[in-house]
DNA sequence: TCCAGATTTGTAATCGGTTACAAATTTCAG
DNA sequence: CTGAAATTTGTAACCGATTACAAATCTGGA
């Protein structure tokens, strides 16, 4: 009774042809279980509701036949989709890439499934993806910044998909959000800089039509050096892409301009490493002839030539926090307050006081 | 008639309560449209199958209620899941951010969704991933690298679900592949290094037991060392994780060692750049003193202080055509074969010949 | 031994779409 | 104007799970 017959099993499964390899259902592995559907989703769900030997059995013809349920079936049927869904901008700027990561390592924790969207900072494809995102009726969503449409909002709520907001805080948003203040952020930049006695700075930042963090940061430019009767000047803006070679490209515009700043605010470290390079290649000292202070603390600025300044993002933290937020959301505990995390400051050596002239 | 009353709708629509708001469904949509769900249907996926009067009409009611239909409902009943799933070690690892990427912009401009695993290198974890994703019945899988348990391959066999394996050619796995040698890619590195006169070498790589790119590129190490005779000297191997501090401590050891080698393979272009950070703080010359090839070309290897000499690895084209390849077999086209793409030697400078001793 | 209460199991309705098939309508050649 | 072919539409049977509810079985104290 208890020995196993390996011919059997082998012979109950299969015709010859993989091809022919029809995938189970539930009803067949209950019958060939001997038993009900109900107790065959009872193994699944809540084990402990079924008696151990019976139980066993199951277990075993599943394993026999590699069965997976079907969880389209469950999530239609009522049950989780256990899928969460996030949105992000890009994944190649590893700052992006950690807090994505962050997201996926708490939502595996959990057994949850990540669909990942990314916008490539485009609203309209923003849209389409949060569209299929609501269509796979994610359990959650995890979004990227704000300044988007109010009716993308009206959508998710309408689902009622509990939903949190990252990298941002959009009053917009009827949500809980996770983020670290990039204005103030921006201002403490801005603030060492003109600190060390700088009054012609330079910004490169991300292009704040698209990406309201970048937006902030370039307002916390604009206020910091307005608050001290410093002119902005706009031959001294770049707003570009986030790629090195679009930093370095900026920077050799100002140093080709009639009056080079001393310093320069690079609103992220991939376009403040492209901007250190072009003063390298150059001949330009950093921070000798210029100060440069970048954002985000990528783990590479620590390697740099100089070790550049910059401005420490919680990138790991955020994605963390907002994936348990979410998780507590949909687990329907009282929704949680939006929270601000707190930014550092990082001096190395890419910054100093403008050389005397 | 052809007046719309706002009024209407708004009344139509809404109590107090944004809370109440239920979900609409297709049945819903049709009987107040005054058509068929067959017919809703038909205007969601054919929608050239339907009368254009009715079909605005429909769409009308469709767009007044937000009504994104039930995407469960729909794979369970025969159509696509319109997903796929890929299953990465990790994305903060640019290289591997930057195929994902590729294999995200194809997905979406196909207007397929993306299950996104990250296994962090376990094996434990990625078994379960793919459990997950079968459940959520993916249309398609994306897998990188090989070494798995071939009893996986029989799971997703087992379901029919089409697969490709990237950054690997794996013989076990029953589906194309679409890669580059990392074998000989690893052999270029270090004809490189032994062309230049080189004969004592570390390797700084990843961890080959969960590795198997790391376990190819050590093979190309100790092969090309072995053909020409050269002990082969284990305190010169250093298997680390992907971490900038551990190709630096790698580094610091072998500087520290009674016999220093003269150049180093990092098998990876993050533990290159750490190795370099140590040179450059230890006050050794590179390429002076010691070479240093790296492996991946990330974007940032050539704002390095030297440059880095490296090994280009085609990640975002393997992404776009892993994509397209799976999405072919998808459509059910003939299943296509594998493909190896080449690599590039890309000269810096980080490495010369050695210094005549 | 018997029965109330607890535990285990099964039956069948349900979730919200898709689609085969049939019915209704339109189109158009003769 | 007629009727066959083409186009549009609707009916209703699925897809494969979950779960409320009822039925069956087990447990242990009197």
């Amino acid at each position: 009774m208890k020995a196993v017959t390996f011919g059997d099993e082998e012979e109950a499964e299969t015709p010859s042809s993989a091809a022919l390899f029809k995938t189970k259902t539930i009803r067949e592995i209950a019958s060939e279980a001997g038993v009900s559907t109900a107790t065959v989703s009872r193994v699944l769900n809540n084990p402990e509701r079924v008696r151990q030997e019976r139980r066993e059995a199951v277990l075993r013809v599943i394993e026999r036949h590699d069965y997976v349920s079907h969880g389209m079936a469950g999530a239609l049927a009522g049950a989780r989709s256990m899928t969460i869904g996030v949105v992000i901008p890009t994944i190649t700027n590893s700052i992006y890439a950690a807090s994505t990561q962050a997201i996926q390592r708490v939502a595996q924790s959990e057994h949850y499934g990540v669909l990942l969207g990314v916008s490539d900072f485009a609203p309209s494809e923003e849209r389409r993806i949060i569209r299929h995102l609501i269509e796979r009726r994610v359990d959650g969503l995890i979004l990227t910044g704000g300044g988007r449409d109010s009716n993308i909002y009206r959508l998710i709520d309408r689902h009622q998909i509990p939903y949190v907001v990252t990298w941002r805080l959009d009053a917009a948003a009827n949500c809980p959000c996770v983020s670290f203040d990039n204005y103030s952020a921006g201002r403490m930049a801005m603030t060492h800089l003109l600190e060390l006695g700088h009054r012609r700075i330079g910004l490169i930042c991300g292009r704040s039509e698209v990406n309201d963090r970048a937006l902030e940061r370039r307002k916390a430019y604009e206020d910091t050096l307005s608050e001290r009767a410093i002119a902005i000047d706009p031959s001294l803006i770049f707003e570009r892409d986030f790629e090195f070679i679009e930093g370095r490209t900026a920077m050799r515009r100002m140093l080709d301009g009639p009056d080079p700043p001393t310093a320069v605010f690079a609103a992220n470290d991939i376009q403040a490493v492209g901007a250190l390079a072009e003063c390298r290649a150059a001949g330009i000292g950093v921070p000798g002839d210029i100060s440069i202070i970048g954002f985000d603390d990528l783990p590479l600025t620590e390697y740099t030539v100089p070790p550049l300044t910059t401005i420490r993002v919680p990138g790991q933290r955020m994605g963390h926090l907002a994936a348990n937020r979410l998780l507590a959301m949909i687990r329907g505990e009282p929704s949680p307050s939006s929270e601000v995390l707190p930014v550092e400051f990082i001096r190395r050596e890419s910054t100093a006081a403008p050389r005397n002239r």
